[in-house]
DNA sequence: CGGAATACCTGACTATAGTCAGGAATCGTG
DNA sequence: CACGATTCCTGACTATAGTCAGGTATTCCG
């Protein structure tokens, strides 16, 4: 089943797009022309996102430079970096990469009715997001890697937003090394290079172990990333022989709650004196 | 939405489907490799089948030859068409390519929950039915040309295993020169070089024009293409002044009398003597 | 301020993909 | 059986993709 639809979307679809879009210019060179975009791009991003060799680049950059498309110019805070934009022509040339690429989805759904266009697009859409959550992996990670680092930037952002009173990492801080085997767990999920979610166990000997810090991103909510941590966490926990875990949280963090509910947990009474939390849960693992 | 699908599905997928299968051997070599498959195939099927060039695909060969992963034989009946089959060492390759397909499709479907999964497929079929529906294209066609040949017989195949009386083509014979324009049309719906379907128009000046040979391939039934087919044939119709279509049919044949109704034909009296028809439908052309 | 690390460039390669013209064997047809 | 058409092969190419070992600015960090 999956085998069959890669075959039919990659062969048919993927060939289309490849070649079709780049018009009589290499394949490389249209799809890096394409990543540059209008907004111009750093010549360190593209080489993740197309990741390709910094020689090639480089050389592919240097050509498109010479066919007048794009200008190279120095980046804007670090020196090193440099930032690659389009220059007038390349510009046009872009526009007619955009128009090929909807005259391609129009390709695609102009045979079909209204309704199976409606439903070759929620199929799609279902597809794409279910892919994602495929592709997202999760592994431990010291808290002080730029990953962790990442994620805990974002998590304190969005609890300052969301809470009435504002979020304080520092005010219910942990010790990195608290997060560290065997003291804890600090899990990051991730997809490619970006980072996605994070979760942290705190194991107490003889207590209940402890979950701390569960962030999903915005743009995978709702792909059960936050599950899976949870889960992890937990097998990490009754591995390093806890009978039970908990956790707090704060009254705003809703759909946090209606996840720790689905996988078991109960309301407990207060346990610490987390300022920031309202609602105290416990499971007991099995 | 369409595009951003394609991005995410042939990079993300495609990019481990490509590479990642064809482990330390070029791609072309690979996906030539898994073309000709445990049952072996004809050269000219896989020059098509993959558009390669001749003297390429040769050369292609010559290499699998060399390392001992395939035979290229003569052809059955033709002796210019040769055959290309794997040797057990090829065999052997292609199980591993099979293994890793698996694989793939695998760790695809791993990190997700049995709900996840059930949507995924569910999602997955539903977008390749709907783009192969998308690249079906319809167009008019010699009834004497061998893909409208393929379809007659087709056709013809079909209605005798439905009809209890069997069927003959011939009893209800049309020439061919009635079916090309002006005084007619045949269409034939092709995917890639695989003809699906079929139907035919007879006009008769001054009185309705007639619908014949309409048939679909049971591997696209469902997708719309005789919907596309009818529409067409009413369009042609109507340009060349006709005022209605009409058509008959075999009581056996339900779901092309549910096609005509839904596509607002009514049951009329017996307009001909057609002795494998039961019933007989018009509709008028606005 | 002096390494160490980072970001990018250049030169010198190899490997893979793809094209084209010409030729040999085979088939269908009159 | 002569003829053109078809299928495949070979030789001689070109173009594209990708790799690797230096080298030069720039920044980071103690």
């Amino acid at each position: 089943m999956v085998r069959r639809f890669n075959r039919t979307v990659t062969q048919r679809v993927g060939a289309l797009d490849d070649s079709y879009l780049a018009r009589d210019r290499p394949l490389a060179q249209a799809r890096l022309l394409w990543e540059i975009g209008p907004a111009g791009a750093e010549v360190a991003a593209l080489r993740t996102r197309l990741d390709l060799d910094a020689g090639y680049l480089s050389r592919l950059l240097r050509t498109l430079e010479g066919e007048g498309l794009v200008v190279v110019g120095p980046g804007e805070s670090d020196g090193r970096v440099r930032t690659a934009r389009l220059t007038d022509a390349g510009r046009a040339e872009w526009d007619l990469l955009d128009g090929k690429s909807d005259e391609l989805a129009w390709s695609m759904l102009e045979p079909l009715t209204a309704g199976q266009r409606a439903r070759l697009t929620t199929a799609m859409t279902e597809v794409e997001r279910l892919l994602m959550a495929s592709l997202i992996t999760i592994g431990p990670c010291h808290p002080g890697d730029p990953r962790a680092r990442a994620c805990l930037r974002a998590y304190t952002r969005e609890l300052a937003d969301r809470f009435d009173a504002g979020f304080d990492l520092t005010r219910s801080s942990v010790e990195d090394n608290e997060l560290v085997p065997p003291a804890g767990l600090f899990l990051v999920a991730s997809i490619s290079t970006e980072t996605v979610g994070c979760g942290a166990l705190r194991l107490h000997p003889g207590e209940p172990a402890e979950i701390k810090r569960l962030w999903v991103s915005g743009s995978v909510r709702g792909l059960g990333v936050g599950r899976r941590l949870l889960d992890e966490l937990e097998r990490h926990a009754a591995a390093a022989g806890a009978g039970s875990v908990r956790l707090d949280t704060n009254r705003s963090l809703t759909e946090a709650m209606r996840l720790y509910r689905s996988a078991g947990y109960r309301e407990i009474p207060r346990y610490n004196t987390n300022p920031y939390a309202h609602h105290w849960f416990a499971k007991t693992l099995s």
